[in-house]
DNA sequence: AACTATTTTAAACAAGTGTTTAAAACGAAT
DNA sequence: ATTCGTTTTAAACACTTGTTTAAAATAGTT
């Protein structure tokens, strides 16, 4: 049978909890301690320090994060389906990682913050979806779009209504349920608003 | 001539700064006295807290981030030209309070957070918008879509760019001036998908 | 001037922070 | 059983945290 998590991985997997819902400085070493079950000192005794462990969950973060979406732009789909798999990817994704997107976005906003891997992003530009868009539009196939602007149409799309749930639940005064239900609506729309805008050479419906 | 601002409105205006770019549990009191020219003591000698002191910037962060679009839903506007006003007020309201949506919508998520004045969101609501464009599309001037679903389309797509600044120009690999102008051709951009998609009515271009 | 209420200060409080220490418990190998 | 390296523990470290105290400085009024 299955062995436990060593101590390592659960505390890692405890970090990662707690990193990700409360923000670096939203905890402290022993609330990881406490919720992986270990004390402060193996915290450190296997991590050297909050923030190396930190780092590596943000690391984490960030592959989990752009996986999703390379695996869509390294696929054979022409690229219009390719936009639309990725944004049906990023909600897939989203929904059992709703808090991923604003952790993120903070970190990489802390001051002392995450001097960032970029190897996450080539990643991205690796699978050449970059390359396949200014071909696109270069055909007249897609409208022309700065590749910066295209990643903000897709990313706001995606990821703010997760980052946002609990401002809309607020603002709506509507419970989790419905606003779940609103997130599965919202996928569609989103998908049918950026296909429209970014193909419309699409003559009719 | 004008006298100096109170010791009250100094510490105030520090603690605004303070709490919108580090956020509450990123901060502590002293580095709000010491921002202020003041010292810890009164910080709680006119505030009684940190958390008294981080709700009244949290009302007042709220109030300005919901005024900007109240002013537009309140004027006589037709409901088209709204909706391009607001995205127009919100990006310039955004381009000179950039980190406030990313406070907001953080500071909504924390465990022992805002429980909110929920006031704020029916200034919007009696602003009639909401029935402006159920009326709208029960006369088919407008795409039916459920108002929570509305809400996050215009917010995605003007809060989100600018609370990602940091994370795009790593992703992308580019300056603050870069970025910006990208910003700048964002709100066009937005506009015209937000518009194209609620309106579809138009025959073409 | 003297008295009062308000404002400011420096210092202290207990509790919490990240991190380290040094000893104990453990596991495997001889 | 003894040794060894690894893992775990409890305790302590120095420092920061939010908050309070009590005295000092200031301003206002008579």
């Amino acid at each position: 049978m299955k062995k436990d998590l060593s101590t390592e991985e659960k505390i890692k997997a405890a970090a990662k909890e707690v990193f990700i819902s409360k923000g670096f400085s939203g905890c402290s070493t022993r609330e990881i301690a406490k919720a992986s079950g270990m004390n402060v000192a193996l915290v450190n005794y296997y991590f050297r320090s909050k923030s190396e462990l930190f780092k590596l969950v943000f690391h984490g973060a960030m592959e989990d994060f752009v996986n999703s979406m390379v695996n869509v732009f390294s696929s054979d789909a022409p690229l219009e389906q390719k936009i639309r798999l990725v944004i049906e990817a990023e909600y897939d994704f989203l929904s059992t990682h709703p808090e991923l997107p604003a952790f993120i976005v903070n970190e990489m906003s802390r001051e002392e913050g995450c001097q960032i891997d970029t190897t996450f992003f080539d990643k991205i530009l690796s699978t050449g979806i970059f390359d396949e868009c200014t071909k696109a539009f270069e055909e007249g196939r897609m409208r022309k779009i700065d590749m910066a602007n295209l990643t903000l149409l897709i990313m706001s799309n995606c990821d703010f209504p997760f980052m946002s749930k609990n401002l809309m639940k607020a603002v709506h005064k509507i419970s989790d349920e419905e606003l779940n239900e609103r997130l599965i609506a919202h996928k569609e729309i989103v998908i049918e608003m950026l296909i429209t805008y970014l193909f419309p050479q699409k003559t009719n419906k």
